[in-house]
RNA sequence: CGCGGGGUGGAGCAGUCUGGUAGCUCGUCGGGCUCAUAACCCGAAGGUCGCAGGUUCAAAUCCUGCCCCCGCAACCA
């Protein structure tokens, strides 16, 4: 009964601001959170900043910081967007902390004393000038199997080719752009080929993790799980490694230590009769679940359980992965301006919209969830807005009206809501078991159905009509009403809990938990009690606040973002005439088009502009337009942009297209003037 | 044969595990209501459930084969 329940999500790294990829796992973990307190369980909620590594480290050093100061920014940044979305962490800490450090290197200690950390030397690449070893990503050269330039250390985006770095043609450091060399260093090793049998075994238990994921887990095993190798050269941020010379954990062993830690830090501070040592000890009366989404699997489901086991630490009951975020059908984009970070969202948007139309979407498995800004705004005010908040909205207007001076009637003199009433109880069954099956999507479909029916109620009941001739009657319809919201109020807590609140208040009591609804019977609220102060409880989004949050298209590095001034929005930045003049818009006529081999959203065109050739623009309307409805169109064209090579091809001229709130491209075109004629 | 997810009225999705009247939000058309946040309620039109075959009294659902889309992984002036 008094089990305790840790729960976490996966840690953010500190080098940037939160996104809403970022806020779907935390509002996942967060209703699931609410629901278990709501339930009267013991939960404590997890998470941390992850601090560690080379990029962190290149970044603050690219700022003139030291990386302990860097990552504070966000720190302070991250927690204060999660506590605006209403994501209740019991603690949220840092991975760079003294507890972190210190269950890194005691973990890391039991490893070595069974035995499990072995050491050999492994050739890696070198930047002489900046005097370091370097990661895969921060290696660059040609690929040896297509020939492509430019491609990472680890893999060819152009051929797919996976290799070692050191078989780059002309490999070159990413931070100098000078030629790397080949050194030798020793690393420590995790030797994870021992645990092959216990991971099999663990993934094949019931509820650790979903068949989907498990399937993806078993090439690993197919192909031989390999040593781990758990240490970084110096110099590097990180901890180092006790009793070795300028040698540091690599931040993947201390990144998931930060749950233990954290937990360390959470029992310290606010509950000292318990610590973290027993309540990650197997035989603790704990249960873990970790919420991650499913590019980390790798990590949670095999180093780290392997780790834990290793370590004679607590395993995680359930690993929960969930899929990703796209915006508008598409991968979030910078450049597209759908990259769209927490904090931008609170600058337009209640928080509650996103954790209702999230919860709306969020189903118990890991497909992708795509945030499409119609569906968003619609959905939110269809749903959330006139069904549930413009329920609360009738009935207790009309209850705090003058005739009826927010007052309930007296119990039981309404058959037909009494009915109404139980029917709502009768499915808090069902919607339980979807909360804990984490199928959010469900349970928001059975809590508007109770809304649906509490409408219909009033509809046909018509209080309003009443109120002259028979108050009364009229009041006992709408206590009814009343009643189905205090139990709405309780389910939708964990989804939306300041509306929640908003709904108790109005009715001046507190907001039911879930485990007092699931035993409650009719007749619920306290009918001599009068109501609270009534006011709207949530407005509708307008379009323009939707579409505001796509908007501007920013910076693509944020380093330099922060040295221009602010970018500024397309309604605030203005420029003079004269500017205006500089860009030479024209006429173009599209005398020919096709797709750009291997570019899905690219298309190549010429385009007469009245010169004597015609230009060769690359496009990315491809997915807007075939090729073979562009050609003959007239269309406005920037004709002295700089020329700019893309896929090979160079580009000379641009073209101009508005686009819609899904995404769509719509080409700018002019009706009949020759190709080249100027626009002004 | 890389791995995973998906293809269901105009749009976006649920239903598939456990076969039996095809459901939800938006949109369209018509009606009701006028308490409320242009809200709420009712009705209608619109579907060969990607394609082909098989199992079955019965298939969106189970089996086999195929096609297409998306992510892992690029592209955006």
């Amino acid at each position: 009964m008094s089990k305790l329940t840790l729960i976490t999500c996966a840690l953010p790294y500190a080098n940037g601001p939160l996104h809403l990829g970022h806020m779907v796992e935390h509002i996942q973990a967060d209703i699931f959170v609410r629901f278990l307190r709501s339930m009267g369980h013991k939960v404590v909620f997890l998470c941390a900043d992850d601090t560690h590594g080379t990029p962190i480290e290149l970044k603050a050093l690219e700022e003139n910081q030291r990386p302990e100061v860097f990552v504070q920014r966000f720190f302070e940044e991250h927690q204060k967007d999660f506590a605006e979305f209403g994501i209740s962490h019991d603690m949220f800490s840092s991975t760079h902390s003294p507890e972190n450090r210190f269950w890194a290197s005691e973990i890391y200690e039991r490893l070595k004393k069974k035995g499990l950390i072995s050491r050999r030397d492994i050739e890696q690449a070198f930047d002489e000038h900046a005097g370091r070893f370097l990661p895969d990503r921060f290696v660059k050269g040609t690929c040896p199997r297509c020939k492509a330039e430019d491609q990472y250390g680890d893999v060819c985006e152009k051929c797919g080719a996976i290799y070692r770095p050191k078989e780059l043609i002309e490999a070159r450091s990413a931070l100098t752009q000078k030629p790397c060399i080949w050194k030798s260093s020793e690393h420590l090793f995790f030797e994870l080929p021992k645990f092959e049998l216990f991971l099999k075994q663990l993934l094949s238990t019931p509820g650790f993790v979903s068949e989907g994921i498990a399937m993806q887990l078993k090439p690993f095993f197919e192909k031989g799980l390999a040593e781990w190798d758990i240490s970084r050269d110096g110099p590097y941020f990180g901890f180092p490694i006790p009793g070795e010379e300028n040698k540091f954990f690599y931040v993947w062993l201390d990144a998931p230590i930060g749950y233990i830690s954290t937990t360390d830090i959470w029992a310290k501070q606010k509950s000292p009769t318990q610590s973290a040592q027993q309540l990650w000890s197997p035989e603790g009366d704990t249960r873990i679940i970790h919420f991650i989404g499913k590019d980390i699997v790798y990590f949670h489901c095999l180093f780290w359980p392997a780790i834990l086991h290793a370590a004679q630490l607590k395993l995680p009951e359930r690993v929960h992965v969930h899929g990703f975020l796209t915006v508008n059908g598409e991968k979030m984009s910078k450049t597209r301006g759908t990259f769209i970070e927490a904090r931008k969202y609170l600058n337009h948007l209640d928080p509650s919209y996103l954790r209702f139309y999230l919860a709306s979407l969020l189903g118990p498995g890991h497909e992708d969830l795509d945030f499409s800004l119609k569906e968003f705004r619609q959905r939110t005010n269809a749903e959330l807005v006139n069904n549930l908040g413009n329920l609360a909205q009738r009935t207790l207007s009309l209850l705090s009206s003058p005739a009826l001076q927010g007052q309930l009637a007296p119990q039981g003199q309404q058959t037909e809501g009494q009915a109404m009433v139980e029917a709502a109880l009768a499915k808090l069954p069902l919607i339980k078991r979807a909360f804990e099956n984490v199928d959010f999507r469900q349970a928001t479909k059975l809590i508007l159905e109770i809304g649906q029916e509490a409408n219909l109620y009033l509809t046909q009941q018509a209080p309003w009509k009443r109120l002259k001739e028979s108050p009364e009657a009229a009041r006992a319809v709408l206590s009814e009403t009343a009643e189905v919201i205090f139990i709405l109020s309780g389910l939708l807590w964990p989804i939306v809990p300041r509306l929640a609140t908003k709904l108790a208040t109005q009715l001046d009591v507190e907001v039911p938990t879930f485990q007092h609804l699931l035993s409650a019977s009719y007749p619920l609220l306290d009918r001599t009690q009068p109501l609270g102060r009534v006011s709207p409880l949530i407005s509708r989004i307008e379009e323009s606040a939707a579409e505001a949050m796509v908007c501007p298209p920013k910076a693509s590095k944020p380093s330099e973002a922060l040295l221009k001034p602010e970018p500024k929005t397309q309604e605030s930045f203005e420029v003079d005439f004269d500017a205006f003049l500089k860009l030479q818009l024209v006429v173009g006529k599209v005398v020919e088009a096709k797709p750009v081999e291997g570019a899905g959203k690219l298309l190549q065109l010429l385009v007469d502009m009245g010169e004597e050739e015609p230009r060769c623009i690359v496009s990315g309307i491809a997915q807007s337009y075939l090729p073979e409805a562009l050609v003959g169109k007239h269309v406005v064209v920037v004709k002295n942009l700089k020329p700019r090579k893309i896929r090979g091809l160079s580009s000379r001229g641009m073209l101009l297209t508005a686009q819609n709130a899904s995404g769509k491209l719509s080409l700018l075109e002019v009706q009949d003037a020759p190709p080249g004629s100027p626009i002004t």
